[in-house]
DNA sequence: GCGTCTCGCGCG
DNA sequence: AAAGCGCGCGAGACGC
């Protein structure tokens, strides 16, 4: 049921295969195979449904994907690890808040496949031991089976993570480069030169400021100039220039608008990330403390609404783009069981808290929303909070006891048992709160508050996430292989994902998207009526 | 000159 | 209309 693989200081493999016997998981014997032997072992586990534990996906599985193979499931030592060393329901374990290990250790870059004759680093200690400490964690919990989703959702979101990149986003550079030709003007011919269309709105800014040598690429140059002209501004943000009455702001909001496009998706950033079509990110599982991933590499986390229309389909395939509507305040509703927030959401969320009294707007309800699970205390989010909580009690109480915990030091937990770290620890358990006077709550701990109120909810939302997509990749498979010509994901973000598929599949494709949407409200929650609609759209271009 | 911090802004 | 969560990145500012 379980196949352990251990690369040994010679690059050899060790493979142990693990059977349950009495309800006790016990390792079989140790057979150690050259490294070249490996695809027919994975080929045979595979035939036999075997989970594969190794104790990072990102230093065995691009190379595996490179070789051709593919893999089922897996579990992810490394990654398990943070969950469990840090969860509230691994309580009373040896591995609950053990200290700072080799386990640690951050993701392993990921493997150029070509990088043929890298050596390949031993696999992390005592891997067989740290496993059947991670069957104890989990088996001995009170929430095993809570704990036992988590940990199989984590380490299927590090397969699809490596096969996204290996994949690759299809990516035009054509496209992009007509894009940024229609925004900025055609690309200068010399690196560092402004294009064309930067440079008459540069001339009014320095026009209008009567400084002729501003750079306002510098902040601080920037807001010398601009009290110079007799604006009182603070910072150069957007938001604080926007509202000026002043002949400057309109050409300076233009030029920092392409700036920005120029310097973070301009030419540069297509040469450095884009090869041969496609834009491969790394994907970092649970970068954020909440269970989110990160990227490295190119901001794929962040990609400009202006520069998605570079991603285009290859010819004959499309994209299916889905993401799931409104998921957080969902997520609230389904974690509290708030009944009148579930009615509400039988539709589009935010109308339905129209509908319900508490708002007059669906731009009130969507400000309010966000506001509980942030925590706003000024601005319309504030204001609206009373309102809030008179119509969807059981919703805001859960944010606010979650808001209590955090302010007093406290650990909170999402559903499946991913927990919060404590304040003033990036490692989560190596430091003590910091004193808390009787009743006094600081700044500093409200702002904790803030983090973890938001925590349950962001990584409760991370959890359904990744059960979405783990769901759509195996009924993906299941019904077109893993071929190279079968659909597959090529991007997730938070709550959207897109699949690159053959364009006389999409329509198959984009029920998968919504059944697994389904599958994963079922498997979190259960029979709680809250739906979770997602938005799918089928294109050619993002 | 180099590493680190801060700002500003893109995304959810 | 602006203030409240989570990220990554580039450029400039700053300290050594």
């Amino acid at each position: 049921m379980f196949t352990l693989l251990v690369r040994r200081a010679d690059e050899s493999v060790a493979v142990i295969r693990l059977t349950r016997d009495d309800g006790r998981l016990t390792a079989g014997p140790q057979r150690v195979v050259p490294s070249a032997a490996l695809p027919d072992e994975i080929r045979a586990g595979e035939k036999d449904s075997t989970r594969w534990v190794w104790d990072d996906t990102f230093r065995w599985y691009p190379r595996l994907l490179a070789a051709g193979l593919r893999v089922e499931r897996c579990v992810d030592l490394r990654l398990v690890h943070g969950i469990l060393r840090r969860s509230e329901f691994t309580a009373g374990n040896a591995l609950h808040g053990a200290p700072v290990g080799p386990w640690d250790a951050p993701q392993a870059a990921p493997t150029e496949a070509d990088a043929l004759f890298v050596v390949e680093p031993e696999s992390l200690p005592d891997a067989l031991g740290e496993f059947l400490r991670q069957r104890d964690a989990v088996e001995t919990s009170a929430q095993r089976s809570r704990l036992e989703l988590l940990t199989a959702a984590e380490s299927t979101g590090a397969l699809v993570a490596v096969e996204m990149r290996h994949r690759g986003i299809p990516w035009s550079a054509a496209r992009h480069d007509e894009l940024l030709t229609d925004v900025l003007g055609p690309r200068p011919s010399r690196a560092g030169d402004r294009p064309a269309r930067m440079l008459d709105d540069l001339a009014a800014v320095r026009a209008a400021l009567r400084a002729p040598d501003l750079n306002p690429d510098s902040p601080a140059e920037l807001i010398r100039a601009l009290r110079t002209a007799g604006l009182t501004v603070t910072s150069t943000r957007q938001w604080e220039l926007q509202h000026l009455e002043h002949p400057v702001i309109e050409p300076l909001l233009r030029y920092k608008k392409k700036q920005r496009l120029l310097v973070a998706n301009g030419w540069s950033w297509l040469e450095a990330w884009v090869r041969d079509g496609r834009f491969r990110p790394e994907y970092v599982p649970a970068a954020a403390a909440t269970g989110r991933w990160g990227t490295s590499g190119g901001g794929a986390l962040q990609l400009p609404r202006a520069v998605r229309g570079a991603v285009v389909a290859d010819p004959g395939w499309a994209l299916v783009v889905a993401d799931a509507s409104q998921l957080e305040p969902r997520v609230l509703t389904a974690l509290s069981q708030d009944g009148a927030m579930a009615r509400a959401g039988e539709g589009d969320l935010y109308e339905g808290i129209v509908a319900s009294g508490a708002v007059a707007t669906r731009a009130e309800a969507k400000v309010a929303m966000l506001g509980a699970m942030y925590g706003a205390t000024q601005g319309d989010g504030g204001r609206l909070m009373p309102r809030l909580t008179r119509a969807f009690p059981r919703a805001i109480a859960l944010v606010e006891a979650a808001a209590r915990v955090g302010e007093h030091g406290g650990v909170v937990s999402t559903l499946l048992g991913r927990s919060s770290p404590r304040p003033g620890s990036d490692a989560g358990f190596d430091e003590r709160p910091p004193e808390d006077g009787p009743g006094q709550v600081d700044g500093g701990m409200r702002a904790w508050g803030r983090f973890t109120r938001n925590f349950v909810v962001q990584g409760t939302a991370a959890e359904w996430a990744l059960c979405w997509m783990g769901a759509l990749r195996r009924s993906l498979t299941a019904e077109f292989g893993a071929g190279s010509d079968a659909p597959h994901l090529v991007f997730f973000l938070h709550d959207e994902v897109v699949v690159h598929t053959p364009a006389s599949v999409a329509p198959r494709v984009a029920a998968l998207m919504e059944s697994a949407a389904t599958e994963a409200g079922r498997l979190l929650f259960g029979d709680a009526p809250v739906r979770f609609p997602v938005t799918v759209a089928t294109v050619t271009s993002y």
